[in-house]
DNA sequence: CGGCTCTTTGACCTTGCTCAATTCGCGTGG
DNA sequence: CCACGCGAATTGAGCAAGGTCAAAGAGCCG
């Protein structure tokens, strides 16, 4: 993976053209790495740079009032973590380093004006946004509507795809650096249960989950657990 | 509310020029009406037009395979249904008639060439597909870590709080026609345990609530329950 | 080796689910 | 005006998925 993370994810939804490829790519300018453990932006601030992921997994999170903590997504390469602070002021969510990350810094003015001067890449932007709001809703259609069991296959089904698009996988393993702890706060459930549901998962045989690795054996009947239909990611290159 | 909702709706948002609302108005043109239950767009549809409510109540939802629905947004007038089929090609759920509605169909062409000569106004319909996705999050949170009499007071305090942008409170009094089934296909619970939940509620007197109508009584003891705080809805008019 | 985080297990408890029946409000046809 | 039908609200009883508490292994790093 030399590539720039976002040009493979723009390139995996639509054409870009030399210039707009050389502008993504002017992007990537102020690289920071923080640790695992570590906020990248913080709830309630009103960030001045949006963030792109270029290494590593990071997760929104809120915190609720009971010390819980609810992750509303995952991020990785060539994610924009809080694109959406651009327009929105306020940060309603946190997002937090799971692993030690990469990220590139962009400048809301330098973003503001690409929307002035670059509707097609602006709405690619717009794009990135829009395939999160389709990725909350399939977490809620999950967490809403599927019991621990499908809950924890269709977090797998949808890190496994989309890791692949950005070169994530060898074959069908990848690595999914999510503690019990960290998969808890995702789908609602509490580390005990969910303790139980990743046995539960691994005797289906669907799939090898073993520390980090998780490797796909049978997708279908994964994807048939989780109810997961991959097409609200988005992944077919179209003219947008 | 003669007012165009969708003018009310940005106004809360930012400044508009009288060009823009002037473009904004031109949206509302082919006004269609449909009865309570019609599907406005179907899953897997491809539109060629989105959708602006200009009055009823309709909602996302998704089928699962046991027959259940998972609701995923309401919307009100003003809202945008589904705008994001301008750029994501195939709808990733359904948007259905909850009361009859009325609503404006906008071609995508139209709006793609919004896009390519009016950046403001582009980056205010983005902007509005951004709050759709911070409410998914913060049902997210609400489904995720609160308890069901939690759950149902936050979509209380939400409805409550995005109908006053657009006019459609009378005082602390609006209408609420979710029946506890929709209200169940909502906060993800059954319908026995959405009504025990209602009743529980109403036992606060945090709320009066009978039949459609809903009167709040004490909107801090309501979001104390619900952890409810309405910054994501980004209610403050701001340069975006 | 010692400390730390993550995983795993057991026992018991609670919230919310299912099934089934009853009631209520309201509009319709007789 | 009244019986009937129908969807929505309500209630009761028993069940089950998932939560809590507590403790024991396991893996990893200094």
């Amino acid at each position: 993976m030399n590539k720039n993370p976002l040009i493979a994810y723009m390139e995996q939804r639509d054409r870009l053209s030399a210039e707009e490829r050389e502008v993504i790519e002017s992007c990537v300018h102020d690289v920071v790495e923080l640790p695992a453990g570590a906020d990248i932006v913080q709830e309630g601030a009103r960030p001045t740079r949006s963030c792109l992921m270029l290494s590593g997994l990071s997760a929104r999170y809120h915190l609720m009032s009971d010390g819980g903590r609810q992750i509303s997504a995952f991020h990785i390469a060539g994610d924009f973590i809080d694109l959406h602070s651009l327009l929105l002021g306020r940060m309603d969510h946190a997002v937090g380093a799971i692993t030690p990350v990469r990220i590139a810094t962009v400048p809301h003015e330098y973003l503001r004006g690409l929307t002035n001067t670059h509707p097609h890449l602006t709405r690619l932007f717009w794009l990135s946004t829009l395939i999160d709001a389709a990725i909350h809703r399939r977490w809620l259609m999950a967490n809403g509507g599927l019991d621990s069991v499908g809950r924890v296959a269709h977090l797998v089904c949808e890190m496994y795809s989309r890791m692949r698009v950005v070169g994530l996988c060898e074959g069908n393993s990848f690595r999914l650096p999510i503690s019990q702890n960290v998969l808890a706060d995702a789908v609602g459930l509490s580390v005990v249960h969910v303790n139980r549901t990743v046995q539960r998962l691994r005797r289906t045989r669907y799939l090898h989950w073993q520390g980090d690795m998780v490797e796909i054996l049978d997708f279908d009947g994964l994807a048939g657990l989780a109810e997961f239909d991959p097409s609200y990611l988005n992944l077919e290159p179209e003219a947008r």
